[in-house]
DNA sequence: ATAATGACTTTCA
DNA sequence: TTGAAAGCCATTA
């Protein structure tokens, strides 16, 4: 028998991150470090990273709401963390011109 | 199995 | 306050 049929879902972990990334309300903004951690997938800030660097295009999850720890948009090629910065402009989080934000007050807190 | 990589985080100068 | 260095860990090569 083939068990290349059985795989274990190597992408559970992903839908658990996307779930949370997904549950993040308009106008609010959360860490990678917290969508792991939300997850329950602790120490994992990186995979969520690489989560959203997967996702296409037509993509429905909010990825524009996850920023690094210090509050800041994550650097990266592309024309990514420009279009982070409208959208979050867009539904009135402030973020600076270097792309800081005020996590005191769009920060996301679950519960 | 070993090594390199990355939308991260924390620590230290 | 800023920037470099090390720590972390699943995914890829």
């Amino acid at each position: 028998m083939l068990k290349a049929m059985e795989q274990p879902r190597p992408d559970a972990k992903l839908e658990r991150i996307l779930a949370t990334v997904d549950s993040i309300p308009p106008g609010r903004v959360a860490t990678y470090g917290q969508v792991a951690l939300e997850a329950g997938l602790p120490r994992r800030a990186r995979l969520v990273g690489s989560a959203l660097a997967n996702l296409g295009q037509g993509s429905e999850i909010p990825w524009h709401r996850v920023v690094g720890s210090p509050g800041r948009i994550s650097p990266r090629p592309g024309p990514g963390v420009h279009r982070q910065r409208q959208r979050l402009l867009a539904e009135g989080v402030e973020v600076s011109a270097t792309g800081k934000i005020d996590l005191e007050r769009f920060g996301w807190r679950p519960g």
